[in-house]
DNA sequence: TCTGGGGTCCTAGGACCC
DNA sequence: TCTGGGGTCCTAGGACCC
């Protein structure tokens, strides 16, 4: 069997580079994207000028206002990244009918077999990233290589907007000299863990025995012998390069901008969040049987407590009255929150008819839900709102959360006009 | 430094059933 | 009264990724 030849493509600082499309006056600069510098959060995205003071995704917005004062500070705008995600998406699919987008920015190709139609991979491989730039005017790095892991792996030794292809029968020898670090799926934990063992570099790890890996990590030890070789061991990373699959989880979390006791409070960002979920459950067509709480508070003790229903929902109140029961049940009274969370999960089809005591009363709940969901979409977010949290939950939107309100109606088209 | 929001996958214990 | 083992479902927590 021949090998596959798998490209990883990965867009060069995405948010940046989108945002810097919208307000050509940042290129250059050191850019944080994911929020203001006095505000409580961590950072999306850093431009390179940025990173050179030491700056990187996840670290707290304040941490970066200290390490780079003159840094420019801008607002995330998911809806951005989608559309231009949705512009690199079909760039990529004129490259290989198996295309599958891994997060907004990235994406594996299996450009098995299609040497006839593109050429050799490098050719392929520049052709795409010069139609990449010339189509989103954004830069993308390209790893080559018969595993995903490989492709993954070598698109990060690429960036910035380059290719690195790493020739069959080469994986070990790409591999061994990397930290331990660069293989995904190992974070600070099990990189600690290696280091206690004495293995710091990818090498070291390949040495090792897999059964002597698998007793101390368990499955992952065993995924993880064979990365070190280069191979795609276990779960996701073994499976077909092809279209995404459905979600298992949908959720919403929110954390305040000041910690907050307040009953009424609390319980209208409960509804709000049960609201979002239920909406893209009804967008996405999907039934969930459990409802999970997500509780956080001041000193960042975390909490999840869920619970499953007889009868999957799509419900914003079904929703709301779990969450509401497992909050009153948990919190604290008079405990500072920081975070609150609802997440549903447990997918299944929709709820049998004939089991339920009232179908009628659910289906006009259905019926006026999809209703204020179509409102919504024409007159934006604060216009509708469930009767039981109407006044905390507009409120809310109103003071606490302005700029959630506005975002829908002035939709600004991108600059540009590279459609 | 004081830690977002959206996800996936894995582990482990307990309940329950056979 | 003490005690199997396997399978499945549920729940909680944690590592990890972008």
């Amino acid at each position: 069997m021949s090998p596959r030849t798998i490209f990883h493509v990965d867009m060069d600082a995405f948010f940046v580079s989108v945002e810097e499309l919208y307000d050509p006056s940042l290129k250059g600069k050191p850019v944080v994207v994911g929020g203001q510098r006095d505000e409580r959060g961590v950072v999306s995205a850093a431009s390179y000028a940025a990173r050179k003071f030491g700056v990187h995704s996840a670290m707290p917005l304040r941490t970066a206002a200290k390490l780079c004062p003159q840094a420019v500070f801008v607002d995330g705008h998911p809806e951005r990244y989608r559309e231009y995600s949705q512009r690199v998406h079909e760039v990529l699919c004129r490259f290989s009918p198996q295309v599958e987008m891994a997060s907004v920015d990235e994406a594996y190709l299996d450009m098995t077999g299609t040497e006839r139609l593109h050429g050799l991979p490098l050719r392929s491989a520049h052709r795409l990233h010069e139609a990449m730039k010339s189509e989103t005017q954004l830069n993308c790095s390209i790893g080559i290589g018969t595993s995903r892991l490989i492709a993954k792996v070598g698109s990060a030794k690429a960036k910035p907007n380059g290719v690195l292809w790493v020739l069959p029968a080469q994986e070990a020898k790409f591999l061994a000299p990397l930290d331990v670090r660069d293989i995904p799926g190992v974070g600070k934990v099990m990189e600690q863990k290696l280091h206690a063992l004495g293995i710091q570099r990818v090498g070291d790890l390949a040495r090792l025995d897999e059964g002597d890996l698998e007793q101390r990590f368990g499955k992952w030890g065993l995924a993880l012998a064979g990365k070190a070789r280069g191979q795609d061991a276990g779960g996701w990373f073994d499976s077909e390069v092809g279209e995404n699959a459905e979600p298992k989880s949908i959720s919403h979390e929110h954390t305040y901008n000041e910690d907050t006791a307040n009953p009424e409070r609390l319980q209208s960002t409960l509804m709000r969040l049960s609201e979002m979920v239920g909406r893209r459950l009804r967008e996405g067509g999907y039934f969930a049987r459990t409802i999970q709480l997500k509780l956080r508070y001041q000193d960042f003790t975390t909490l999840t407590r869920a619970h499953s229903l007889e009868q999957p929902t799509q419900l914003d109140i079904e929703i709301y009255e779990v969450a509401r029961r497992l909050f009153q049940q948990n919190w604290k009274k008079g405990a500072a929150v920081r975070l609150l969370g609802v997440q549903a999960s447990n997918f299944e089809a929709g709820p049998s008819q004939l089991d339920l005591l009232e179908p009628s009363r659910q289906q006009r709940w259905q019926k006026a839900l999809e209703a204020a969901d179509h409102l919504r979409d024409k007159f934006g977010e604060s216009t509708i709102g469930l009767a039981t949290g109407m006044k905390g939950g507009f409120r809310e939107r109103t003071h606490e959360n302005p700029a959630a309100l506005p975002g829908k109606l002035s939709k600004k088209k991108p600059p540009g006009g590279a459609v």
